[in-house]
DNA sequence: ATCCCGAGGG
DNA sequence: CCCTCTGGAT
């Protein structure tokens, strides 16, 4: 391990925070106005853009107000609110499973803790993270498909297992700046450094990558 | 064809 | 570790 490379993640922090400035609320790109709406949000949100679940969750809100509006929705009148959001028959079942147990373990309150979180049916713990982070800003390092990209090719880590990838940068990363990592990373991810073609011509952190394409 | 802020089951 | 679930944009 280079003595330089804490360093180096200091200035990969500072340099992303400077790109993408604001509070990992602020950053969120999913829209919603309290702790459950963002926890069924970023449920929907697997594999599926953001944009998509934004378009679909004004009216699920409007239909299912609360956990137990949600947990004694019909199947099949829930299943064609989020049809467009992909994996429609798991997500369903996920959230009527889900608000039930919200119900009746939880009064109807979305837990704050990672164990309680990732033990709700269709949560795991990239969700679980993100409710953390997002909604009670307590620390948590969502790893998605661009934080792990990323991570990989900024040399952060060399896992693939997304598990093991937060592990590893949750042992140096401050705890109050790991959501808002997560999210910048994201954008990141999206605007510059896609998984197709990477614009290193166009990255703030090109100097401290070792995967630039650039000479 | 490939990708999008995944999770559960085998 | 692998597979499956899924629509929509590019």
């Amino acid at each position: 391990m280079d003595s330089l490379e804490p360093v180096r993640r200091v200035e990969i922090i500072d340099r992303l925070r400077a790109a993408y400035p604001g509070s990992a609320k602020e950053l969120c790109a999913l829209k919603f106005e309290s702790p459950f709406q963002l926890l069924i949000a970023t449920i929907l949100s697997a594999q599926c853009t953001d944009e998509r679940v934004n378009a679909a969750t004004p009216k699920l809100f409007q239909e299912f107000p609360t956990p137990q509006d949600m947990s004694l929705a019909n199947r099949e009148d829930l299943e064609s609110l989020i049809y467009s959001t992909g994996f429609y028959k798991n997500k369903a079942k996920n959230i009527i499973d889900m608000t039930n147990v919200l119900v009746s373990e939880y009064g109807g309150r979305v837990p704050d803790t990672m164990e309680e979180l990732s033990g709700l049916p269709g949560v795991g713990r990239k969700t679980a993270n993100v409710v953390l982070s997002v909604a009670f800003s307590k620390p948590g390092l969502p790893v998605d498909t661009h934080v792990l990209r990323l991570s990989l090719r900024l040399g952060l880590t060399k896992e693939k297992d997304p598990v093991k990838v937060e592990r590893d940068l949750m042992s140096w990363m401050p705890e109050a700046e790991a959501g808002g990592f997560s999210l910048r990373l994201i954008l990141h991810g999206r605007q510059v450094c896609s998984a197709r073609k990477p614009k290193c011509d166009q990255c703030v952190l090109e100097d401290l990558c070792p995967s630039s394409t650039l000479a």
